[in-house]
RNA sequence: GGCAAGGUAGCUCAGUUGGUUAGAGCACAGCACUCAUAAUGCUGGGGUCGCGAGUUCGAAUCUCGCCCUUGCUACCA
């Protein structure tokens, strides 16, 4: 599979999964094409013909439920979209070679097609089906459309299918009190005919398909464990009013959403040959097809692109792809993405506050071939940034480029380090294997190894003592030549993951970066005046960024999971007896000075006065107070707590506070009157 | 509930088929240097490898149990 030294030009076609047209991109999406840009960037930078296609998945209930808010048409409301998201993903230098949209012509066609080769190869099977209707809205209600009370907790204002608080799933039916969500009429039962796919027929093609080598280990693991239950008809139906296109010989009836989703992949990629000469459907798409399909898609709709969509590509005449990629979730600051914490990031808002690049290698470091959910840490992002783009690799241009622009007139001078910068070129193949692979996170790991090599052989030359010394500057010349040629092999090898500071390394070196023809270095050669090519993160532009994003609150609704945990009201803890209570000792205590901590990233150092003696107590609250902000207050401690060894020294009792963390901590006082030393009983 | 993945230094992560004193980057401390966007280099402190049993001459690595995190559980999109 790896290709690093072939010769070959080999085709390939890859895919993002589609963004839901019903609200904006956030970070959450970016991990996905950032991702998949990559792999498309290095794949072309090898000399392959890798065309990257994508589009938006435009169809669907809540697409049209959305446009009917607004008041305009779906087809408004998903152009609308449509453009919005070329922007953002153009902001991140996600470069397709076609972004579509599944409300096309061609995926219309596709879709056709493709349900008439499935039925008349038998797969179709139709059957009535009882569903929740909305009386007044007249139309069909899918379980998320419908709220009511929960059956078992009596929670209120629940889905249909399960209760965020409980955690009970149930039918929309036992709900308490039912409702649609749409018009707010109390949903009938009503039957329909529907249209399924029968998915079990597949069962043994699907068997062998997911264990050819086109999965993860890890994917393939889920799939045959679904495989082992048993495979569920796929209802690919859904009943008028829906945004969609209608089935061809059933009047009233619309492909469901996730049925012409994954066409859209072909339909956007048939919109781009039609375009170019240079490009030709079928040979990418007929059953024998020697090109390569590659899905990159989340780990939450493998069950689509890895048992329906090959199945259906299978009966209807289509290749397979040779293999679907499925990455993790992303958490920010560990947690999930959250609103209230401002870290539920829109891609526009990252965009008004920082560089795509930023985010781009940050996710390059820490991407892997697996399955994995990622984190991105804000402070360790600013810093791995920092340290590494900026204070390792673009700093061996900065620190020698001035002597080659002041002292040689802008000219490069011979190589004097060939060992050296053969082992830098010769790193390229296990850097481009570990491209071809997926693991970015061990191809820049390598990257930095080597950009430390460079800092360091600079240092060791010391071209700057040299310089003080006329005879000695053809030697300062060539130190120079020899890290510009190191810094161009690392900028060539960091093109897939920053296109820009690539570009404007090509200008500042004027010679292309080109992974191919690497070998060939840089001697005698005239470059430009170095310009800092790339600045640092400032965490106040971070900062910066989760303030907006606070105060955004997209008006999306839809995608964003609500946090279940934090919804759940904390259960009431086990009664207790009187003197189990007794047994905590509260004290009202003044906090007669409050620090920070050195080294400590959550804690402050309280002293707490109980009148007749001072404690010591480490409070994990830095995040929500500053320390002149606590001087001088009251506030409640458990004073016998038995006293623990920390970090930092012994802390000997514990403040009184309430919330979830964060900036969302709330320390204890007692009304006016009490004094430091007094129980609280 | 079932299942999956994960729980390794303050943070983010590597640790191949079990084998000598468990690694990296960042952060931190000290020193050096001043060419460089206060960048770089050298040295150093820091880990009961989630917890508890077991197999083994030997386990972060295998088995079992437990705890915690995240996710999935297909007619939700």
């Amino acid at each position: 599979m790896t290709q690093a030294n072939a010769q070959s030009r080999r085709d390939i076609l890859v895919t993002s999964a589609l963004p839901y047209a019903n609200g904006p991109i956030h970070l959450g999406h970016l991990l996905e094409y950032i991702q998949t840009d990559i792999w498309v960037r290095y794949q072309n930078m090898r000399g392959h013909n890798c065309v990257y296609v994508c589009a938006d998945d435009a169809h669907g209930t809540a697409i049209m439920l959305r446009a009917e808010r607004e008041g305009i048409t779906s087809e408004a409301l998903i152009d609308r979209i449509n453009a919005e998201h070329r922007e953002d993903f153009g902001g991140f230098l996600i470069h397709f070679d076609n972004y579509y949209s599944t409300h096309s012509s061609e995926n219309r066609d596709f879709s056709n097609h493709i349900y008439e080769q499935l039925k008349k190869n038998g797969h179709i099977a139709t059957r009535q089906i009882t569903q929740s209707y909305d009386p007044e809205k007249k139309m069909f209600l899918a379980d998320r459309f419908i709220k009511g009370t929960c059956p078992k907790c009596k929670s209120e204002d629940q889905y249909g299918d399960n209760c965020e608080v409980c955690g009970a799933t149930y039918t929309p039916a036992e709900l308490i009190n039912p409702r649609s969500a749409v018009s707010g009429a109390t949903p009938i039962e009503k039957e329909s005919e529907h249209y399924f796919f029968r998915l079990p027929e597949f069962a043994d093609f699907l068997q062998k398909w997911t264990r050819s080598g086109t999965l993860q280990p890890q994917v393939a693991n889920k799939l045959a464990e679904w495989l082992d239950a048993g495979l569920q008809e796929w209802d690919i139906s859904r009943d008028a009013p829906y945004f969609g296109f209608e089935i061809p010989d059933a009047p009233g009836k619309y492909f469901y959403v996730w049925l012409d989703a994954p066409i859209g992949y072909l339909a956007s990629f048939k919109n781009l040959c039609d375009r170019r000469e240079d490009l030709d459907f079928d040979t990418f798409w007929k059953p024998d097809s020697q090109a390569e399909v590659y899905h990159f898609i989340g780990k939450d709709i493998i069950n689509f692109h890895a048992l329906f969509w090959p199945s259906m590509l299978h009966s209807a005449g289509y290749r397979t792809p040779s293999a679907v990629y499925a990455h993790g979730f992303i958490t920010v600051n560990g947690k999930k993405m959250s609103k209230s914490r401002g870290t539920f990031i829109m891609a526009r808002t990252y965009l008004d506050h920082l560089n795509p690049e930023y985010l781009r290698y940050y996710f390059a470091t820490k991407l892997t071939s697996n399955v994995d959910d990622m984190d991105l840490n804000l402070e360790d992002f600013a810093q791995r940034v920092n340290s590494d783009l900026v204070g390792k690799v673009v700093n061996i241009a900065s620190r020698t480029a001035g002597f080659i622009t002041k002292k040689f007139d802008g000219q490069l001078g011979q190589i004097t380090e060939t060992d050296k910068l053969n082992t830098f070129v010769t790193a390229g193949e296990e850097i481009a294997e570990h491209y071809e692979k997926r693991e970015f996170g061990r191809a820049m790991r390598r990257i930095m190894e080597l950009a430390d090599v460079a800092n360091q052989y600079v240092n060791d030359m010391e071209p700057w003592v040299l310089i003080k010394d006329e005879s000695r500057a053809a030697e300062v010349q060539a130190i120079s030549t020899n890290a510009i040629n190191m810094f161009r092999l690392l900028m060539t090898y960091l093109a897939p993951i920053l296109p820009q500071t690539a570009q404007a390394t090509e200008a500042f070196l004027n010679a292309p970066l080109n992974w191919n023809e690497r070998a060939n270095l840089l001697e005698g050669h005239t470059i430009n005046k170095f310009k800092p090519l790339m600045s640092r993160v400032e965490m106040k532009q971070i900062d910066q960024m989760l303030e907006a994003s606070k105060e955004e609150m997209p008006a999306a609704t839809g995608q964003p999971a609500p946090s279940k945990k934090e919804k759940a009201s904390d259960p009431i803890a086990d009664e207790i007896e009187f003197n189990d209570f007794a047994k905590v000792d509260l004290r009202v205590v003044e906090i007669v000075k409050a620090e920070h901590v050195e080294g400590a990233d959550k804690l402050l150092r309280l002293t707490l006065s109980l009148g007749d003696g001072e404690r010591n107590v480490f409070a994990g609250i830095k995040s929500a107070y500053a320390p002149e902000d606590l001087q001088g207050r009251l506030t409640v401690m458990v004073a016998n707590l038995k006293p623990r060894k920390m970090k930092f020294g012994m802390s000997e009792g514990m403040v009184l506070a309430a919330g979830p963390g964060g900036k969302d901590i709330f320390i204890l006082s007692p009304d006016t009157g009490a004094k430091p030393g007094q129980r609280v009983m």
